[in-house]
DNA sequence: GAGTGTGAACGTCTTCACAGCG
DNA sequence: CGCTGTGAAGACGTTCACACTC
């Protein structure tokens, strides 16, 4: 099955901590936005805003990449661009299969956050035959009997899983054994993965569960309104931090 | 400057750590399948497997809620699953709204895991006029008009977003100034809401460029394979930890 | 002067290891 | 004895504050 895959010795090197890795993509669509709109160079203090989270953090994280600014100036937008593209493996072509063309594969299929980044879908699969040759996005949807050959035909190394709970794990088995080393999971389930190979978690419910948490204890507090400092209308960039993370589960490096 | 910021109290005396609350809905999902099969007990060890955490932190995140265990025998799975409900506030009903209907928020629409919980999805929303009254998963959908009115009729509190970026801030100030106080973010966008309004983000293109960032330095790794303990076939649950957190954002509780 | 880069302080989360209870 | 509950230790992440550079 898996390659024996070393175990991580815990202190990454010359790594670059989750979190930091976790906010890159933040900041580069920001900068993006920024590049598109012909702006040479930003101050931490700007970009932090625009992306959401507090200068310190934001050049604290750049730290770990190099030294890519100017003092008194600021950062050179393009540069940053590039830099921040080429620590996250974007300036190569990532091809990605869709497994589980439902309404949820579909939005996925058509999602265009895929293509503006290094991403393609190189297939989508799905086990209704009724479903196989149906174009969905503009993509032939293919059956589950052609995954393998698919996967080793176009090295696909990243996999979406969106199919049922109850199919994931079996599709995860077969995505794996075919070469995949990275899965995005969208099913509802714990997927169980040999070393080596990483699983993310996105579960809808699941954050709609921490919402109501925080909803609930909202209308307790009804009372007690006003501590210290609150003004009621500061407006408030959401992204900042998000809890600590266990939300949307987990990277699971070898 | 020095001394003193006047921070949140340090001690959030009756509080749950958030990276606990993140967990308890994985929780909630492996005892509710526990319960369908009538399993009476669990121990903090078989649980922790079926939820992907190791079971020292799933015992430290149950201590937090109270000593509901019982010593040398395990956990109460019908028991543990009312506290657990009742903690993150899924004894009560809580209407929910979806505002842009197109291939992701009629995925959500459909989405099983919202009525298995305590969230009903009260109204669908869409800009398109041609939209209206076209029902999706059985609900009809209202046009963009009609928002305010649904909100408070509804006395909802949670909206989730699945427009286009462009359109997300625009509604998201609408939902605010109607009365919700939680909002699921699933557009592309930063948004800035006013103090005592939580958001919470889901990005597709973050989790798969976090993977991509993985996925890269695996094949760089390529050459020294080998140290110590690694046994090739270690099946090992996913959901473990997710990294730190930062990737879908955030919490902003007042 | 303006703004980056970073050591050090601080806070939060995880893991350990074992006392204590059923 | 088995397993929970938890102090204490340690890893990790964030924030502060200022030296240093342009």
């Amino acid at each position: 099955m898996a390659t024996g895959r070393t175990h991580r010795p815990a202190t990454r090197s010359r790594g670059i901590p989750e979190a930091t890795v976790a906010r890159l993509p933040l900041y580069l669509r920001a900068l993006t936005a920024l590049s598109e709109r012909s702006v040479p160079t930003v101050s931490s203090e700007e970009l932090a805003a625009a992306a959401g989270v507090n200068s310190a953090k934001l050049r604290k994280d750049f730290s770990y990449l190099g030294s890519y600014g100017t003092r008194g100036v600021g950062y050179d937008v393009e540069y940053l661009v590039y830099q921040i593209s080429r620590e996250l493996g974007l300036t190569q072509d990532w091809p990605v299969v869709i497994v589980g063309i439902g309404n949820l594969g579909a939005a996925l299929a058509n999602y265009g956050g895929f293509a503006s980044r290094g991403f393609r879908v190189a297939a989508l699969i799905d086990a209704d035959p009724a479903m196989a040759g149906r174009p969905v996005a503009g993509i032939p949807v293919q059956h589950t009997d052609e995954l393998e050959s698919i996967i080793m035909d176009n090295g696909v190394s990243i996999g979406v899983i969106a199919t049922p709970a109850g199919a994931a794990q079996q599709v995860c088995d077969r995505l794996v054994a075919a070469g995949v080393t990275s899965i995005l999971n969208f099913a509802p389930t714990v997927l169980s993965v040999p070393d080596g190979v990483d699983v993310r978690k996105v579960d809808l419910s699941i954050e709609l569960q921490i919402l109501a948490f925080h909803e609930q204890r909202k209308a307790g507090e009804e009372a007690a309104a006003d501590t210290a400092a609150a003004p009621a209308a500061t407006r408030k960039q959401s992204a900042t931090d998000q809890g600590p993370d266990g939300d949307v589960p987990a990277v699971m490096p070898a």
